[in-house]
DNA sequence: CCATATCTATATAGTCGCTGGAGATATAGT
DNA sequence: ACTATATCTCCAGCGACTATATAGATATGG
């Protein structure tokens, strides 16, 4: 049995955090010591690296919950995990594309800038006037 | 003079907003009228622009504040308003670099799935067991 | 000129996913 | 037995809003 330590050293989430997806409802109440500490077994320890996994990937706590509950329905069709990753998928790209533009624009601002002073400062111009940009954002 | 009203629908920027931001600082608290309601200039209506402007690109409230203070001092060096749009340009290509990492595991745990059910979803296995990404995240 | 519709005011709480602190208790090592 | 470290619970705070409730102001149509 780990203690909430161990666990934490193993997984890579932090102590509250894992007091936090308890008080959440993505991991069961654990066990306790005598002494009312948490103590967790490597099924738990599973459970936990497979939401630190989840959570890397930008999943939120409800899809979590909802993969979780159907990964212990190993029967019902998956099509449901499938679409909770598709759409992950789908905001990923989303916001790559958002902060693709607004790299280009923060890229152009910045490289225009050649002003000493802040009343000939690119950087300050073109955030005062909209019209300086090239897209929309 | 506009209503907050008319300021939102001119900036883009919502109503409780605009209330927000006076509270944290970012505009001056606004004229009123004998009712007690905010009134704007054209003045507070391009500071607010830039304000959303900078947000857009993803500038913290932080940020916007030193940026302002800048602003309003025009025969100083510009050094700082340049150090703080570089560093978000810095910050953006980061997170784009990330998100590109999800993407590609994202994606090969969608296209992997061809199970019915849950007991074969490869969303569900790559999960569980992280030895089935490529990179890491 | 009044009824009504829309807007605005303040204050307060909730969102998400943690993170940190205070003060008390448990456990491990010597 | 003593000490150092880990853990316990509870609660507050972060950032940048967003929503809600209740009350008062203003604009519009008849």
């Amino acid at each position: 049995m780990l203690t909430i330590g161990d666990l934490s050293r193993r997984t890579g989430v932090k102590v509250p955090t894992i007091r936090y997806y308890e008080q959440m409802g993505l991991i069961e109440p654990a066990e306790r010591s005598e002494g009312n500490q948490r103590r967790y077994s490597r099924q738990e320890r599973e459970r936990l690296s497979f939401i630190k996994h989840a959570r890397d990937l930008g999943l939120t706590i409800d899809s979590i919950r909802e993969l979780l509950d159907l990964s212990v329905h190993p029967e019902q069709p998956c099509a449901q995990a499938d679409r909770i990753a598709a759409e992950q998928l789908k905001a990923v790209r989303a916001k790559i594309e958002k902060l693709k533009r607004l790299e280009s624009e923060l890229d152009r601002i910045v490289a225009h800038c050649h002003g000493d002073q802040v009343k000939d400062c690119y950087v300050i111009r073109a955030l005062a006037n909209h019209d300086l940009c090239d897209n929309e954002h």
